[in-house]
DNA sequence: CTTCTCTGACTTTTT
DNA sequence: GTCAGAGAAG
């Protein structure tokens, strides 16, 4: 029986990926190709007929999204939960090896984990310290990331160095980095994997335990690793049982470190390795394809593959290029309309998008300006909101105390008179006896040389943590609960943060504290749940895995897409060849490129030159649109509309929903200034009056 | 220590 | 044009 549910409705490439389970195998998995449906469906046979154990199969994805999805699916197939099997993230795989085995590195178990934020903020004290310009901390930290997922060690890249250059003082900085970390006893996200890799090659014995553990790995996205994630599947793949599943074309993440030549060099390093390509396409219709196969064919480093589907040619590929960034946004909202009111799409089948955000503000205004429903999927992640990230950080100096980047973000907020004079005593304190801050601080307490106001405060901090950590709570929401309460936290803050803590605290109910602790650190949980019946606007980027019936290309420009940045450098052209790949690609049924002439790009206004990608496009599955005014002439405004009036949003009688009084109907509705005052009616609630910019309402 | 004003940077961002 | 962050003033 298994057999017939676990390979029916496959077609042949499909199932032979599925089947081949004995050594090294590379599934190139062209966009839309079904290969999710391929990972979970061979998970599933190597357990039912290959009894394999669920455990045993060592499955690596890079969202927890993908993660969650392949498990969910799994475990409908399969039948068993998959709460104990190793399905995660590179860095939720990675950190549960480490909380085990890290002593062996000279780490504590109970290592915190540092975001991206958190790494910024201790780059830049860092810089500080060694007077190097502060306003560097970006460059610096995305350099460092990538030399650690190059697996290049700050010994060995200062001694690369000639002693004088740039690189010779960011090799300092990255030397006092990583010390700094582990004096924190934290780790940033790279660690997570290099520290893994290190690990095993440092011992042999460790590694030989984990490689029996897992026989069979399985790896999705695969174009996406980089070097130091990579190596790590070469350590642990010692049986060579590994699958890895991905698409060369759709790599677009190498700022990040990503490495493509993973997925082109796989051959020479498993070199009996069994490569099979999935180009039946379950998405797009043949002129989709066929558009957008034509523009990634242009790329010299590729492996070839020719998508195609049983669809049909479907519409024609629209091209419409029009005068400024506002028509360009209108003509997509009316489309948008348009298709909607014909019945035969929901506002939830479009996605609008675009290189930047930037990009975004015209085409929303647009938007509202129809009075279409959109929502923008935006990189502001929940837990990286200022009040999120504050409590959270009493809870990590609470679970390590050694966590000095925590410390030093919540020694003062809520303020309690803890400025910088004070704190930079503390730092001289704890730099004199190599103690973390927190020691430096109880240090102080005991000898006399601060004033008697000075030790109160801090001793009043003190207590505070040293109440939160001994005290036992039963769950992260006790412990979130508490941290509130001791800290006084609440007390005059915004209405919304106020919101977001009490959030906060209900999503830890019934969670324990460490695996709570984790989640954060390890989740992004942007939340964007795709909303129902409204249009979505996204990045390319963010678009990558999804899908929709209708999608709008935007900015389809030189300077845009491609992005100025990447122009006068051959690899990065690659990448936003395959990025605008991508966004093609996501489309079902209908796609629409579009572009303006000119664009107002921060201050000033540029003429734009259509994008060189679309000279790669053939004609005949193209509607070539120019709209655009060849002479200067006065244009009579075509929505006379004074942008004062532009309709609201909101609508009397339209549904509302608050993150906290839940469903509303809007009574009233009125413009004043910039604001958008609402009454709104919320059953069991009462009458409540709102700013809509504040009031974080969402409109159902 | 907080609040205001000025400067300058300004892709993309799975963890 | 906008925002955050640094520095100056209160």
């Amino acid at each position: 029986m298994a057999k017939d549910v676990l390979l029916e409705e496959l077609n042949p490439q499909q199932k032979e990926a599925i089947l081949y389970s004995k050594g090294p195998l590379l599934v190139l998995a062209g966009a839309g190709s079904g290969k999710t449906r391929v990972i979970t469906h061979k998970f599933a046979y190597l357990t039912k007929k290959k009894k394999y154990h669920p455990s045993s199969i060592f499955t690596v994805t890079f969202t927890n999204k993908a993660a969650n999805e392949m498990k969910e699916r799994i475990a409908r197939f399969v039948g068993s939960d998959m709460r104990q099997s190793w399905i995660g993230t590179f860095h939720s795989q990675c950190n549960k090896i480490l909380r085990r085995e890290i002593k062996a590195l000279g780490y504590k178990p109970d290592f915190s984990i540092y975001d991206d934020d958190d790494q910024c903020n201790l780059i830049r004290h860092i810089l500080k310290e060694l007077k190097i310009y502060e306003a560097l901390y970006k460059g610096v930290a995305s350099r460092i990331s990538i030399l650690k997922a190059s697996l290049i060690s700050p010994e060995e890249f200062l001694s690369q160095g000639d002693g004088f250059s740039f690189d010779e003082k960011l090799g300092r900085v990255y030397l006092k980095y990583q010390d700094e970390l582990k004096r924190c006893n934290a780790l940033d996200f790279d660690d997570l994997i290099m520290l893994t890799v290190r690990l095993f090659e440092e011992n042999p014995k460790l590694l030989s335990k984990y490689q029996e553990m897992f026989p069979y790995i399985l790896v999705d996205e695969f174009q996406d690793t980089n070097h130091a994630q990579y190596r790590l599947l070469q350590l642990m793949a010692r049986h060579k049982n590994i699958c890895a599943v991905g698409d060369d074309d759709q790599s677009i993440y190498k700022f990040r470190g990503a490495d493509v030549s993973n997925i082109l060099n796989f051959e020479k390093d498993f070199p009996d390795a069994m490569i099979i390509k999935l180009e039946q396409n379950y998405r797009s219709t043949q002129n989709i394809l066929d558009v957008s196969g034509a523009v990634i064919a242009k790329n010299p480093q590729r492996k070839p593959k020719k998508l195609w589907t049983e669809k049909g040619c479907g519409e024609k590929v629209i091209y419409c290029r029009l005068n400024t960034e506002e028509e360009e946004a209108r003509y997509i909202a009316r489309n948008i309309k348009d298709l909607y009111l014909k019945g035969n799409y929901e506002y939830s089948h479009f996605a609008i998008l675009y290189r930047i955000n930037l990009q975004a503000r015209a085409i929303e205004d647009a938007l509202r300006e129809e009075v279409i429903p959109y929502h923008v999927i935006s990189g502001v992640s929940f837990y990286h909101r200022r009040e999120i990230k504050d409590i959270i950080s009493y809870m990590k100096l609470a679970l390590n105390t050694d966590d000095n980047v925590s410390l030093r973000r919540i020694i003062n907020s809520p303020p309690r008179g803890i400025g910088a004079s004070t704190l930079s005593k503390i730092e001289h304190e704890a730099k004199k006896n190599s103690v973390s801050l927190f020691a430096a601080i109880k240090l102080m307490l005991k000898s006399n040389n601060i004033t008697s106001s000075i030790k109160d405060k801090i001793s009043e901090f003190v207590k505070i943590i040293e109440k939160i950590s001994s005290t036992h709570h039963k769950t992260a929401a006790d412990m979130l609960k508490d941290i509130v309460e001791k800290t006084g936290y609440i007390e005059d803050i915004e209405e919304e943060r106020l919101q977001n803590i009490l959030e906060l605290v209900s999503s830890a109910e019934n969670i324990p504290i460490k695996d709570f602790a984790d989640r954060v650190a390890l989740v992004s949980t942007t939340d964007d749940e795709p909303k129902k019946a409204s249009v979505s606007l996204m990045t390319l980027h963010s678009a990558k895995g999804l899908e929709f019936p209708v999608v709008f290309v935007t900015g389809v420009e030189e300077g845009i897409l491609p992005y100025f940045k990447a122009i006068d450098d051959a690899s990065e052209m690659q990448e936003e060849r395959r990025l605008f790949y991508v966004g093609m690609t996501r489309a079902k049924d209908i796609l629409c490129l579009t572009a303006a002439k000119k664009r107002r790009l921060y201050s000033k206004v540029q003429e734009q030159e259509p994008s060189r990608f679309l000279q790669d496009i053939p004609k005949e599955c193209c509607n070539w649109i120019e709209k655009v005014q060849q002479k200067t002439e006065v244009i009579p405004e075509p929505a006379k509309l004074p942008p004062k009036k532009r309709a609201s949003a909101y609508t009397v009688g339209c549904r509302v929903k608050h993150p906290a009084w839940g469903i509303g109907v809007v009574r009233d509705c009125c413009e004043e200034g910039s604001n958008t005052k609402l009454t709104v009616n919320f059953p069991g609630i009462g009458i409540k009056r709102l700013v809509a910019k504040y009031a974080n309402l969402e409109r159902i």
